[in-house]
DNA sequence: CCGTCACTTCGCCATGTAACGAATTATAGA
DNA sequence: TCTATAATTCGTTACATGGCGAAGTGACGG
């Protein structure tokens, strides 16, 4: 019960939704997130601790970056259902579709040019 | 998008999802469903109407009792879904379980005696 | 080392939500 | 018609959650 319902309340939030979506053509780090999303850094890393609690995303570390993806052979069994879910119901909706027209720019830009864009706006 | 989260967030509670599963066994009236939570009438009388605003449960009105009942071909495709997921996710889970054997008590209970009971208690 | 940078954690504020009791609605029965 | 009753709606209160900026953490580059 309590990891079922950490994934619904992953799950109710809609920019989690939209960041658990942006990573199902590959990982992305932070600062791509922050930039789809247009939230602050500290706003997005709460969604994603959120969403990893939740056992929906793993995360990489390399060097200073840290990459989200989907969790691959998720822990909880639960969890493959949840993302199963998510990506049937949510696979045609509109805002899911600009954010991955969107995310096709964001991934060409430099991890700098990124961070750099999120600090000055 | 609107949709999805009506439904994460109607599984985002636990007594609401307690509700939900409650039902597996055949439609309750409202009544049984308080007895079932111990929670004020108003109280199950929202969470069941946020349950039917996601198109998870449907209801049936009987001169002054409203039954609810799962939502069989629901609306939404999306429902159909997370129901399948939260059968799935709780079938085992101790709670859910426990729930299922009080409910046997419940529904051998005449209607009377579940109002008369909540009123008192 | 020392500064910079990517990210997280902390502290705060505004809003949302779950809980209750009281008032309201609608139906059955006297 | 009038009362009792099953359920909902309304109003209020306490707590949870989402948002931000500031401070903290850890890794790279000078």
């Amino acid at each position: 019960m309590r990891e079922f319902l950490f994934i619904t309340k992953a799950l109710s939030d809609e920019n989690r939704v939209r960041a658990l979506m942006a990573l199902t053509d590959g990982e992305l780090c932070v600062c791509q997130i922050i930039e789809l999303l247009a939230l602050a850094p500290s706003t997005v890393s709460k969604h994603m601790a959120i969403l990893h609690q939740a056992g929906l995303v793993q995360t990489r570390k390399d060097g200073r970056w840290i990459y989200y993806r989907l969790a691959e052979e998720p822990a909880l069994p639960c969890a493959r259902t949840a993302l199963a879910m998510t990506l049937e119901c949510l696979g045609k909706d509109p805002r899911i579709r600009e954010d991955a027209k969107r995310l096709k720019g964001i991934r060409k830009m430099t991890r700098r040019e990124l961070c750099r864009h999120y600090k000055t706006c």
